[in-house]
DNA sequence: CGTACGTA
DNA sequence: TACGTACGG
């Protein structure tokens, strides 16, 4: 879900020219993988599935995707979420609940034949498990993408690698990479192009927020972001209710953040939820490093393994210039 | 989400 | 060529 700080941050959304996106980008895993699985599926909400039944729509998003940003000469590299932090447990909690919700209302509409409010429950019980994770991690390795598990928010290592220069931004739709430091964030790039929003075509187009954007025109640093992140509500906080964005910006342009809290929520210490976006758990031991696409390997594992279409993804490897015959003509040199 | 292929 | 729709797994 993240953080509700839309109505304040539209003004700083920069459209992106794809053809700026080109070197290396840390992309939230978790975040990428959530869009595939609730966007790829049948009109009644079925997943794309192998004949086992397997989930195979996380795999045809990204490998189509990568596919995509290699042509362009983007540089992806993938960050998983690690262990959630303690602070996240009854969000974490509140999720699964509406997953299974969603799953039961999900069933009960196919039964009554109502299309349209199954597909709307199959997305809303979309779920990564351990299977999606480690066939994800498998097909990025056999694209030669590097990936990374953070030891605890993938948008928070994202945001670190940022920090450091190793990556031009953090790919997310969440605003949470800003709160953790992000100076540049990139929004839309894996659910860009064109969708329909009730029966409208809407054309989706990666857009870019800049951190320091952000602070000078709103006249803030990033704790006081971080404070009206709180006053809003975040994964580790449940917000002070009746506060949206916009009175937050006001409280916190006013110094009355300590203030407000006192008043709204006396028993809640704002300090460990400040601390884990300001100072978040992150590895300094990551490799960026970009290698060939594995045409075998792959094709072995989507092909064989998970029922892909052989042409398909013979097509789309050629637009990466991943050919057959050519590690054998490599092994004539 | 993506590609493939029909129609104007 | 541009766009709508079917299908992918």
């Amino acid at each position: 879900m993240g953080v509700a700080l839309r109505d304040i941050l539209e003004d700083y959304r920069q459209d992106v020219d794809p053809g700026t996106l080109r070197g290396a980008i840390a992309v939230d895993a978790f975040n990428a993988l959530y869009q595939f699985l609730t966007i790829i599926r049948q009109p009644d909400g079925t997943p794309l599935m192998d004949g086992e039944g397997r989930i195979t729509s996380h795999l045809s998003g990204l490998f189509f995707r990568n596919i995509n940003f290699l042509e362009s000469g983007m540089r992806p590299v993938y960050v998983f979420d690690g262990a959630p932090p303690d602070l996240k447990a009854e969000t974490v909690a509140k999720r699964r609940e509406v997953r299974d919700a969603a799953g039961e209302r999900w069933k009960e509409a196919l039964v009554r034949g109502d299309t349209e409010e199954a597909y709307r429950q199959a997305r809303q019980s979309a779920r990564i498990d351990d299977a999606i994770i480690a066939s994800s991690e498998r097909l990025l390795d056999l694209m030669g993408i590097p990936w990374c598990v953070a030891p605890s928010e993938g948008e928070a290592q994202a945001a670190y690698m940022a920090m450091q220069g190793d990556v031009s931004a953090a790919a997310s739709q969440d605003y949470d990479a800003l709160l953790f430091g992000a100076p540049s964030l990139v929004r839309n790039l894996t659910v860009s192009g064109k969708r329909r929003f009730r029966g409208r075509t809407v054309v989706v187009r990666p857009e870019r927020i800049e951190l320091a954007a952000v602070l000078n025109g709103l006249s803030l640093d990033r704790e006081q972001l971080v404070e009206i992140a709180i006053l809003v509500g975040t994964d580790f906080n449940p917000g002070i209710r009746g506060v949206g964005a916009k009175t937050a910006l006001k409280i916190v342009g006013k110094g009355e953040f300590e203030k407000v809290l006192e008043e709204k929520a006396p028993e809640f210490d704002p300090e460990p939820v400040r601390s884990f976006f300001l100072n978040p758990p992150v590895s300094t031991d990551y490799r960026l490093e970009w290698g060939e696409a594995d045409r075998e390997g792959i094709i072995g594992m989507l092909c064989d393994e998970y029922a892909f279409s052989t042409g398909r993804v013979e097509a789309a490897l050629e637009k990466i210039g991943v050919r057959s015959g050519q590690r054998t003509l490599d092994a004539w040199f």
